[in-house]
DNA sequence: GCAATAGTGTCTCTGAGACATTATTGC
DNA sequence: GCAATAATGTCTCAGAGACACTATTGC
């Protein structure tokens, strides 16, 4: 196990970015389709190798984030991941990567000012379905990503970083039916998510325009963690339950 | 930002162990003194370089496991907590750590057949009161750790992971308590405990010897997810509520 | 008026928390 | 018998879910 003067090995180093917003009430990714070998036309999460020597992950992290989707650091939700470092993930050689989960406002056109623009934003059910086969092991990131924003509704205030600066209580509904994927009652809804302490507070009076009564504006609240919970109605546990 | 033929960076990869146990009813890491340079007599986290080009990260965190620890990946659960990539972590250079979680059932005696025995469990309270200063960043490594060990506690099964193969629901007890830093009602728990379907199930008939009425035996369950979550009391919580 | 969406009230039932009580061991 | 721990039962109250109802807009 020994060898005189071992040395340990070096990888490449990635960033890869899965970038969530809500389009028509659907889960959204942002993907790229590649121009080079390899996966050369398939599609790819966003991302990228570490720009120098120096840079800190998070900041290749908004740094790609700008590159590739024109996202600024403001009014964006960050957050690592993971890691993934498989040794045959990439075909290229040693290609470590750490992949960051982005949550992007309701975005009136996709991805504006966008540098390499084969961006698009995919649904995710198309991007999961199988019929767009993804580069590398991006579709397990995608998953994990999608994942982990489907938990952090549950407990945290991530949901107002889905919609913008103020938003109306069926918009952030909405937020909470598209990534969980279930139907949720108005009512309750309403009145659970006024009864958790600081997730929302109320913005200015109202003002709507989609037909009926106008609807209250709110902002994000202090509190990022959520006591109680938003309890996500059962869907996969029902199949884990002998 | 072009130069001709620009090289992306390459990065020494490592990977950093954060072990948690139980010990006389107190939530123990294992940490190791370094004997090199730098931070040479500091504790760190038990971890090391990738093994060699080819080597995947969980064998890589099995292999550091075995070495460091005498511990084999049986009976004991690892998962990833993320990566820490600061350029300035590591003295050395570039160095990009992923960092996992493992968590070991009670040992009877501290780590036996390790191979650098400098290795001592050190309770998570002193290893984080500031006294013993943790080399590079593993205080914040630690601290990650044992918050998710606190959030997996309430919605899977990974409390199971602190017993052997098969405990006592006091036993289990023990271990919430012990990683919640909470005192819980043992009646409630008992019920609450038994309610979540597919968590625990009775092993055979009980035998215990502490001086009353012998407890019944269970094993981890199917489930791995619980539903509903077992319940934190509010600690930390009041303080974001304004 | 009607359709549509926003917001409120009320009921029920599950489940968490706070206890008392009974059961089974060693001494 | 007593001490100690295991296991069960009972009560109350908060909160999730189901659903009827009222309020405010555009037409």
């Amino acid at each position: 196990m020994s060898d005189d003067r071992w040395v340990p090995p070096t990888v490449l180093l990635a960033v890869d970015l899965v970038i969530l917003t809500l389009r028509k009430s659907c889960l959204h990714v942002l993907l790229i389709e590649r121009g080079v070998e390899p996966y050369q036309g398939a599609l790819a999460l966003p991302g990228g190798f570490l720009g120098h020597e120096k840079e800190d992950l998070v900041t290749a992290a908004h740094r790609e984030l700008a590159e590739e989707a024109g996202l600024g650091p403001d009014q964006l939700h960050l957050e690592q991941l993971g890691v993934y470092g498989a040794p045959d993930r990439d075909p290229r050689g040693r290609v470590v990567s750490a992949a960051y989960l982005a949550i992007a406002p309701r975005l009136p056109e996709p991805v504006a000012g966008t540098d390499a623009s084969r961006a698009c934003w995919t649904s995710v059910e198309r991007a999961l379905s199988g019929d767009a086969q993804l580069a590398f092991d991006h579709e397990q990131i995608l998953t994990d990503g999608i994942d982990r924003a489907r938990e952090k509704l549950e407990r945290s205030a991530l949901a107002t970083a889905f919609c913008g600066p103020t938003f109306t209580i069926s918009e952030l509904q909405e937020v909470y039916e598209a990534v969980w994927g279930v139907p949720l009652d108005a009512r309750n809804f309403y009145r659970k998510v006024q009864s958790v302490d600081g997730f929302i507070v109320p913005a200015g009076p109202s003002r709507k325009t989609d037909g009926g009564r106008p609807a209250r504006l709110f902002r994000p609240g202090p509190c990022t963690t959520l006591h109680p919970p938003m309890m996500r109605p059962l869907s996969q546990a029902d199949r884990e339950t002998a």
